[in-house]
DNA sequence: AGAAGTTATTTCAAGCCTAAAATGTTTATG
DNA sequence: CATAAACATTTTAGGCTTGAAATAACTTCT
């Protein structure tokens, strides 16, 4: 199988070519994760604490927030990453708290169109800020080149899943 | 503008006043976020589809395949980060799959310990091999340098988690 | 020993999330 | 025109997740 000698490290069977880089991809998933989960609690406390919402909410109206014309709720899910149905609910409850409307589409009485309101504009561009200066904080053993870096780098693991059509 | 060398003498704060360093932060946040739920997706369809399980399920599964002494159920919610109700409810149905067996811890009768199984440790070898071959493959626009390179600067992101006393 | 405090775990309420089925609407095709 | 196919969204069932309250057991202090 692999060529290259130096492999007494026989563990759980990856099959690859480079049973190294394997695991050094492996550790870098594990360390990716860990990092990000620790993020992402600490902004789900904050917006919790701070502005009595969720991380989703949070989600749903930055996207929103962008898209000035608003969107449609199969856009949303796609802009989000997250199912259909797990849209129509997040943004039940918006609704309900007046932070966003839904919009009948001219010539098309399937599909809804979300927009913030003008409360929904106004409470997002004070999270916005302060949503920024978390990230800053946390992120703040990283400097601006090797941000940029690690960007780049990330890109790499994300676009496979953007490419449209083959 | 001030006397640059002082900022790191005071506290390795994020700058608020380089703006510039303020968006590459959240850029790359965005991206982590983009990179991880995208590695998190393809992982969770294919335990889904090849196993007939689930991350969360996996996650235990390793922790336990690692303390082949078995852990508290505190333990096992320290070590995955999740809340102790969380583990509670993901324990309670590997144990109706036969997947983990609860021990009473001597001594301590509040205290449960949660211990794989004879098949449980044998269904997750499997699932291991396969699991580090689809994290190999979902990051193979890095190489092993790159890999090497960004857990470290991860590390730094995550280390504030782990520090109790500051 | 008995009260008070601490610790380990479970229960609970509410929200998030997914995949799959259902509903209603539009478009294409015979 | 009728009907089949495609589409946008909601509903449903089941599992995950949290923070807080509830239980039960252990420890400490007097």
């Amino acid at each position: 199988m692999s060529e290259s000698g130096a492999a007494h490290l026989v563990e759980a069977g990856a099959d690859a070519k480079d049973p190294a880089a394997s695991k050094a991809r492996l550790r870098l998933w594990l360390k990716l994760l860990k990092a990000t989960k620790h993020v992402e609690s600490e902004l789900r406390e904050n917006l919790r604490v701070t502005f009595d919402t969720t991380l989703p909410r949070f989600d749903v109206m930055a996207a929103l927030y962008r898209a000035e014309a608003g969107l449609k709720m199969s856009e949303l899910s796609s802009v989000l990453r997250v199912s259909n149905g797990n849209v129509t609910g997040i943004v039940d409850r918006l609704v309900i708290d007046g932070i966003l409307v839904r919009i009948p589409v001219d010539n098309d009485r399937r599909a809804t169109t979300v927009r913030l309101t003008k409360a929904g504009r106004e409470q997002f561009a004070e999270m916005a800020a302060r949503h920024e200066a978390w990230i800053n904080s946390l992120l703040d053993g990283v400097d601006a080149g090797e941000a940029q870096q690690m960007t780049d780098q990330l890109e790499r693991i994300a676009r496979k899943s953007n490419r449209k059509g083959a």
